[in-house]
DNA sequence: GCCAACCTACCGGGCGGTCGGTAGACTACT
DNA sequence: AGTAGTCTACCGACCGCCCGGTAGGTTGGC
């Protein structure tokens, strides 16, 4: 058994992913969702994330396709994940204040779990071909309907007044989105507290809203046009 | 007088930019924005900027240090704009609730209007130089730092309860920068009537908030003067 | 012997950036 | 009036580098 430099560093780097092809390959997505994450798609170069999972380039390209492939990928588990920790989680929820509360509150906490795949999810569509970036949009545009369902169902019972629905989603969906920029797991708050913050800025923002908000007087009556406004 | 093809390309490029060497400049700073923000800073070549400006790379060059000097000077144009359009008129506003309004719907009809430069200044942080992205980091810290302190402000006049200001400093800002994700200028919605939505939503998020807001889906009599004009 | 799991070496191409030049406007001197 | 010099505002050609991706081996376990 002669062990050379480089197969010594070959066998360290594959005592990370302990067996099997499927192992190897999560965790070459997970590295390259971090990379990603830290340095943005175009920045990140097929060597950096060949050498962060302990491969050369072209020994990384026995698992992946290509660097696009890799990113839809990347984003299509992101999407997954929010289907499944999310949308369906709260989808079960009868009460649209409850429900509100269950998407903010899972959509947080996920993001403060590992952000990088969702967070990648939002910041990278361009760096897609235009094919799987038409799929990708299409399922973030199912869930921001869905909240904006949501907050539609509330206005419907009263609590909500005043709103936009599709802008009171969009905006909630900034205020989740913005939580990976700044949240830190080693900070002075815990997950949990900042996921229960938010969630109760959330509720609050679209509930308990008086008329008197807005200083700008000729705002209130305007009409809106049919069309609604698109999504990237 | 002879025309060349070139020089009258040349002739028609220049007549965008009537005349000086400073509205060229701005030009370009502006062209640059505009790509920065559509395409990403590591996705746009020199090539894109100098041709979208009628110029060549090297023509180019003459204005420009280089890549990395275009990008900090970009964000150093927004964050001047924050600075004079957002933050000034907001510190002159003494009561912490009419500041907090200031704030945002400044900030939003900024973005509304044109959120490139805005939008590059969040997005594209790890493109600078590590001196530069101190420089800029620090100025937006004081940002979040006079939203915080703003908020913390309304929590000693007691109309504030439980929230803490970072965290609510930070998702007002998310909440705010995500407009420039979805609001297009031909859509549904003016500009001022998004500006008066997320106006309203952010001072709900943080004034009016219930105790029980994560738990009891019946939230107790809290609201009493809520009659808005109808909309729709 | 075979196949999975890599490797070294290489490719074409585009990148940021530079170099040496130059057309043309303007000035200065004769 | 002519012309030599100077400066601004560019251009074509080029540089070295690194990119994504590939071809063709090599190795170790079955």
């Amino acid at each position: 058994m002669t062990t050379l430099d480089t197969a010594a560093l070959r066998a360290a780097a594959r005592e990370a992913a302990p067996e099997g092809d499927q192992d190897r390959r999560a965790e070459i997505y997970r590295s390259a969702a971090r990379i990603f994450h830290r340095k943005g798609y175009h920045a990140t170069s097929i060597n950096d994330i060949a050498a962060a999972v302990g491969l050369t380039k072209a020994g990384l390209y026995y698992y992946i396709k290509g660097k696009q492939d890799l990113l839809f990928a990347i984003m299509s588990f992101a999407m997954d994940q929010l289907d499944e920790q999310v949308i369906e989680p709260a989808r079960r929820v009868r009460d649209p204040r409850a429900r509100l509360e269950t998407i903010v509150t899972c959509h947080a906490r996920l993001i403060t779990q590992d952000s990088s795949a969702l967070t990648i999810l939002v910041n990278e569509l361009e760096g897609l071909l235009p094919g799987d970036r038409a799929d990708i949009i299409d399922r973030q545009r199912d869930y921001v309907d869905f909240i904006a369902d949501t907050l539609a169902a509330l206005r419907d019972e009263g609590k909500v007044v005043g709103l936009d629905p599709t802008v009171g989603a969009f905006s909630l969906v900034g205020m989740i989105l913005w939580i990976s920029r700044w949240y830190r797991a080693d900070g002075r708050l815990e997950a949990e507290e900042v996921v229960a913050e938010v969630t109760g800025m959330a509720v609050a923002a679209v509930l308990n809203r008086s008329t008197d908000q807005t200083k700008d007087p000729d705002q209130q009556g305007r009409r809106r046009r049919e069309q609604e406004p698109r999504r990237e």
